[in-house]
DNA sequence: CGGAATCCACGCCGATACTG
DNA sequence: CAGTATCGGCGTGGATTCCG
């Protein structure tokens, strides 16, 4: 148990995946590389305000769970590939309607937001 | 803000859904009301393990998230119910994808327990 | 019955420094 | 370039006690 301790057993299929992609950074991670292969320092440059330690630890993480495959080069500099496997892939599409829901809700607050603002 | 800072801005919708369904019991709760109306002790019964402190912290979240319908009646004894907004049932189906991922996921690693198991 | 208030442990995450 | 190691703040959530 290096990294989570990852417990079980879940109540519901919610918890489940909620497991999976609680952390920070996990769903940008998920859709970053939904757009292809990405360095590490690829990643890095479009996660803006992520830590190494954190992008680092949640790739782990990911590749446990066999979201994320992790293609080591021994070069000099050394290079590493991060994409999604075909169950991360699968991961991301149950999170479509989901994403979409929470573009709904931004627009809602966003709406409101001066009213909020107003009464604190 | 008695309760939850609940920050923005959002960097995709993903982070705005999570910030409304990450608590330990929230998407149990979800679960719980899509079945109907329920009183805060059969909420209670029907969340086995959660605190009283966390059910009524989240409950008022999600109210305030606009998800959770309060209805007080001022009785002896006290009652208050609890039901989900039209808002709060969107949220439930945009939900039901990734709940089938986890229920799928949790298939996976009943199967593959063992394994697991024995390379600790 | 349905809370409110308080104390406290644990784990997430950030910042920093160092390495192959 | 792609990590590893360590320290510490802080927020989440649990246990307990008291209130209308």
């Amino acid at each position: 148990m290096t990294a989570t301790p990852r417990t079980g057993p879940y109540i519901c299929g919610i918890d489940a995946a909620m497991d999976v992609i609680s952390g920070k950074w996990k769903a940008l991670i998920l859709w970053e590389l939904d757009n292809g292969t990405r360095r590490f320092g690829e990643l890095r440059r479009g996660l803006p305000g992520v830590s190494e330690k954190m992008l680092v630890q949640h790739l782990r993480e990911m590749e446990e769970d066999g979201l994320v495959h992790r293609e080591v080069y021994r070069e000099v500099p050394p290079r590493v590939e991060y994409s999604l496997t075909e169950y991360g892939r699968s991961l991301n599409e149950a999170l479509g309607p989901l994403g979409d829901w929470g573009r709904e809700r931004i627009a809602r607050i966003g709406a409101d937001r001066i009213d909020t603002d107003a009464l604190r």
